[in-house]
DNA sequence: CAAAGCCATTAGTAACACTAATGGCTGAAT
DNA sequence: ATTCAGCCATTAGTGTTACTAATGGCTTTG
C-alpha cells in the first residue's frame, strides 16, 4: 500500500463487468452508463498495464490477469460492505461464549480450562477462535481475547501478562548448537532484528518459517523445527519446566499482547475473566 | 452492497487515523492536509452515522463503532493492494506460501516442517493460518488445506487421509471413568449422537465443551479435559504412542475433512504437496 | 502565561466522474 | 449478400468532488 490505490468505483465496476462479462449489464447494475464502466476499465487497465477484458462482438471474456484480480477485488467489495452495514447480534444462549485467538486458546486455556468448570459447574462452554481480531466474533461472544495493541483495544481490556517477547528452543532436539532455522511471526511489530538489537547480539541469517501467531511459533518450537520469537506468557509453563529454554536471557517488551475483555452483564463471563485472570498470576 | 459505498479514500484514511490516532499524522503518511483527512472522517461517520473517533487535545481516541469497522477495512484495503500490487514487477521471492488450517498446521505440519525443509534447502516458509476456509489467504497461497467437504473444494484438492470420527481421551488424566465431560467440535456433520449410534451407545449426557475445530478438541483432550470427538488422521501420532485411547473402538467415516491443493506451476508447492501426501501416506 | 499540538471549518479551484452523443466493429437474421 | 442489433470506444461538456491554504478554537505542556 505505498502508493494510492485505484478509485473504488473502478472495482465496483470491474468486479460487475465481470460477472456480467458485459459492460451495458455491469452499468444498468450500478446506476451508470455505458460509457462510464468503459472508461473506469480502461483507467484500471492502463493503470496496471494489462488487460482485463477482451473485447467481443457481443459482450467480454475475462483474461488471465482479470481473473487473477477478481477474487480480491470481490473480497473486498464484500468486506466493505459488511463493514458497512450494521451488524446483528446475534441472541444469546446460556452457553458461555469465548472468542479467543488461536494460540491462547491452545496455551493458556486448553491445559487449564477444567479448574474453571469445577469451580462453575453447570456452566457450558463455546470457544470461537480467531486467529486475527474478529469483530463478528467478538460482538457475539461473552468473553473475547484478542491480539493486538493496547491502543486498539477499547480502555476495558486487560492485558493478560506479564508477557514479553522471547526466543525460546528446545535443547533436546534443537541442542545447543546456534545454527538451527529462525522462526518469525508476521503481524506484530517485532521481528529478529529487534530482538538481536536488544540482545546485543548479530543475526547472521534469516528467518526460515514465517507464522502468523505466536501459537504456532511456540508448537514449531517445541518440535525442534528451530528457534522462535514468542510470547513468554504463552511458552510460561514450559520454559518452566525445561522443555523450551532462553536463547541468551534476551527478553523485549512488546507493544503487541493478548487481551482480555467480557461482558460485565454476564455472570459467567465475569467469572471467567476472574478466573483466568487468577490463573495468569499463579 | 445495495448502495453505493463510500469512497476508497475515506476508508484509507479512517484507517491510518485508526493506527496512527493522529489526522495529522495519517495526513503525513497518506501525502495529504490534516484538512482533507478531518473531512473525510466527517464525512464517513455522517455517512454512517455514528462517532468513529473522540477527539481529544493531543489527537484521537477511537470509538467502540470505529473499532468496529477497523478489521474490516483494514482487511479489505491490504486486499486491494495485495491485488494491486500484483501487476507491479516485483519478483515473486522464493517463499513458499502455505494457507492452511491451524489444526493441520498444529498436528501435522508443525512436527515434520523438518524433513521437508531438510530435503529442499533454501526454501523459506510462510503460514497463513485458517480456522475456516479463506478464500483471500487461498488465493495468494501456493498451497491451500482446507477443512470442508468434497464437494465444496475443487475436484483438484487432494482428500488428507485415512481420517475418521474418533473419540479419544487422555488415560492418565482421564482415567477409564467415562465420567468426563464431552467435548464436541461444532461446524461439521458429525456429532455426539452419530457417534454413539454408530459405536452401538448411548449418551447419558450433554456436552459441556463446545470447539471450532478438531485441533482444539484434541487439544483439550490431551489435556485431560475430557472425551473429544475429534479427527484420526490430527490424534494418529497421539492414539500410536498411547498417549490418547479410544473410546469404545468406533469410529465414523466423517464427510468433511482436510484437502490439499498447490499450484502446479509453483515447482516448491508440488514438493510440498508430494512430500505431505507422502508423510501421511507412512 | 505563552507556546505547542491538533482538530474543525471556510473559501477556492483543479481534477474527477460522470452524461449524452456518436462512431466502429462483429455476429445474427433475413 | 445485406441489414440490423448488440455492444464497446471515444469525445466534449459540466456538475461534483476532493483536495489545499488559511484561520480559528480548545487543551495541554513547559
Amino acid at each position: 500500500m505505498a502508493r494510492s490505490l485505484p478509485p473504488l468505483n473502478w472495482f465496483r465496476s470491474f468486479e460487475a463487468a465481470a460477472r456480467h462479462l458485459n459492460f451495458t449489464a455491469a452499468a444498468d447494475e450500478l446506476g451508470l452508463t455505458q460509457s462510464a464502466i468503459s472508461q473506469q476499465i480502461r483507467s484500471l487497465e492502463t493503470r496496471f498495464g494489462v488487460r482485463l477484458f477482451e473485447r467481443k462482438a457481443r459482450g467480454l471474456t475475462i483474461t488471465d490477469d482479470g481473473r487473477k484480480l477478481l477474487p480480491q477485488v470481490g473480497a473486498a467489495l464484500e468486506m466493505l460492505g459488511a463493514a458497512s452495514a450494521k451488524f446483528d447480534t446475534g441472541p444469546t444462549e446460556s452457553l458461555l461464549s469465548v472468542a479467543t485467538s488461536v494460540s491462547v486458546a491452545q496455551w493458556i486455556l486448553a491445559p487449564r480450562i477444567n479448574c474453571f468448570l469445577a469451580a462453575h459447574p453447570g456452566v457450558r462452554l463455546r470457544f470461537l477462535s480467531t486467529v486475527w481480531p474478529d469483530e463478528f466474533k467478538a460482538s457475539i461472544a461473552d468473553v473475547e481475547i484478542r491480539f493486538g495493541a493496547e491502543k486498539q483495544v477499547g480502555y476495558k481490556a486487560l492485558r493478560l501478562g506479564p508477557d514479553r517477547l522471547v526466543a525460546v528452543y528446545n535443547p533436546e532436539l534443537v541442542g545447543e548448537s546456534s545454527r538451527a532455522p529462525l522462526i518469525e511471526t508476521v503481524g506484530t511489530s517485532m521481528n529478529w532484528q529487534k530482538w538481536a538489537a536488544a540482545a546485543g547480539t548479530v543475526l547472521d541469517r534469516s528467518p526460515v518459517i514465517y507464522v502468523d501467531n505466536f501459537g504456532l511459533a511456540l508448537e514449531l518450537a517445541i518440535q525442534g523445527q528451530g528457534i522462535a520469537l514468542t510470547s513468554s506468557l504463552l511458552a510460561a509453563e514450559k520454559l518452566a519446566s525445561g522443555e523450551l529454554k532462553l536463547l541468551e536471557d534476551a527478553s523485549l517488551s512488546n507493544p503487541e499482547g493478548y487481551f482480555l475483555a467480557a461482558d460485565e452483564n454476564v455472570e459467567a463471563a465475569k467469572n471467567f475473566k476472574d478466573w483466568l485472570l487468577e490463573e495468569i498470576r499463579s
